[in-house]
DNA sequence: TTCCGCGTACTTGTATGTAAGTATGCAGGG
DNA sequence: CCCTGCATACTTACATACAAGTACGCGGAA
């Protein structure tokens, strides 16, 4: 595991840290799904003490990346595909009305700024820069909502996407993936540019879908890491 | 303040009773918005140490509820408009996006058990029993939910639901109120036995909006409560 | 060999103590 | 009268100690 001791009076308050620390592990796979956590022990790597710990733990129960059993543990949810499933339906529709508003609110300077971001996404996938893209689509998303003048849209899309994100560390990147992605989002960007809402929404929902068609395939590979489903 | 000793081993462990006690307090106004409340002054009240106390205010000021200040205090939000417009603008996508979905997977059973509810609260409107109505329309958007296969919406939506809650508990019911919404929710369940996915998302839009006709009224009626907004 | 029972070592939940920082009121000087 | 500075009482953030309950392994009996 790569959890380290946190550099206290930098990133603002322990259990914030900490919250930071264990979400991104979770979501990068270092602390794999159905691995039971302990308070002490992490206490002991982070270098705090466990009050901190359980505060970040209760935030995470309640996205539901964690499950605390009293007195038993506190473990790694496993990947859900109802989860998964429940986040991207959560994520679709508060960004596809997003995207609707920000087809009729658009400023010239909106569309501007949005294909800069394009831009410079279109960059860095030449060099297959993940993580730097990851970046750039978030900014793109937020861009998005931000427009619509419904930010809290994309503050809610991002908890949740911790759970895709999930599944995406845990899938292989295809080399035309980023191309792909790139050139979805001009074709938004195109709608947004001639004020079509339902342009707009097509296209970024055919283009937020493209994530879960890689779920089969994972789960097929990493079954220990996939709840098993009822039904 | 109607705050008090919690009844221990009940329902569940003393900090999800304190969140619960707590959040309905603030939804009922009981808990006034603005007011600066203590950590030591609500674990006296309720009977319990700090720490569950605590790990509820983390819950609710995730949730918005609360504002709290290192080395200063904990106050409960006053009502922001920007807040209870994010609030609704995240149920209304949610719920849209679900009934949408209900109305394609409707079963004959959904539909009769659906139209059981809606009867059920004209008969309970006939009384003024506004409490008992507020079951029953939750259990009405509860089952649109479940109906689409996405119970997760409901979650949500109940979740950001508090902020509007806070709102309609300050204004006074109106004596028609609850026939109109009766009526709307025939409506949306006439679109959906006609398995009519426009219809039911244009008609159960137009009801979720109703909620938000009172704010500016409440809003001059109690302006103490409310935050100061820029622009 | 197999099964039952108990003790130990762990877990989370809760209580309490310590540290650090802010607002407030009062005293004293201008 | 007004302003400044400090002591005090409060706050949250964090650390630590205690309580209650579960899993598991070991020892003994059938």
């Amino acid at each position: 595991m790569r959890i380290d001791r946190l550099r206290r009076g930098s990133g603002g308050p322990a259990s914030r840290q900490a919250y930071r620390a264990l979400r991104d592990a979770i979501v990068a796979a270092e602390l794999e799904p159905g691995q039971r956590i302990s308070e002490n022990e992490l206490a002991e790597r982070l270098a705090v003490s466990r009050t901190p710990i359980r505060e970040a733990l209760i935030r995470l129960r309640d996205e539901r990346f964690v499950q605390i059993v009293p007195q038993l543990g506190t473990f790694v949810t496993r990947i859900s595909v109802a989860a998964v499933e429940d986040a991207q339906f959560i994520r679709e529709s508060l960004e596809c009305a997003a995207v609707r508003l920000a087809a009729t609110r658009a400023q010239d300077g909106d569309i501007a700024a949005l294909a800069g971001l394009v831009r410079r996404q279109a960059e860095v996938t030449g060099h297959g820069d993940y993580d730097r893209f990851a970046v750039l689509d978030d900014e793109f998303h937020a861009a998005l909502c931000e427009m619509a003048g419904r930010p809290v849209a994309w503050e809610v899309a991002q908890r949740v996407k911790g759970h895709l994100n999930r599944v995406r560390r845990l899938s292989l990147p295809q080399p035309r993936y980023l191309d792909e992605m790139v050139a979805e989002h001009r074709l938004v960007l195109e709608a947004l540019d001639q004020r079509d809402p339902d342009a707009a929404e097509a296209t970024l929902r055919h283009h937020l879908r493209m994530v879960l068609s890689a779920l089969p395939a994972i789960r097929a590979q990493h079954p220990d890491y996939f709840e098993e489903e009822r039904g």
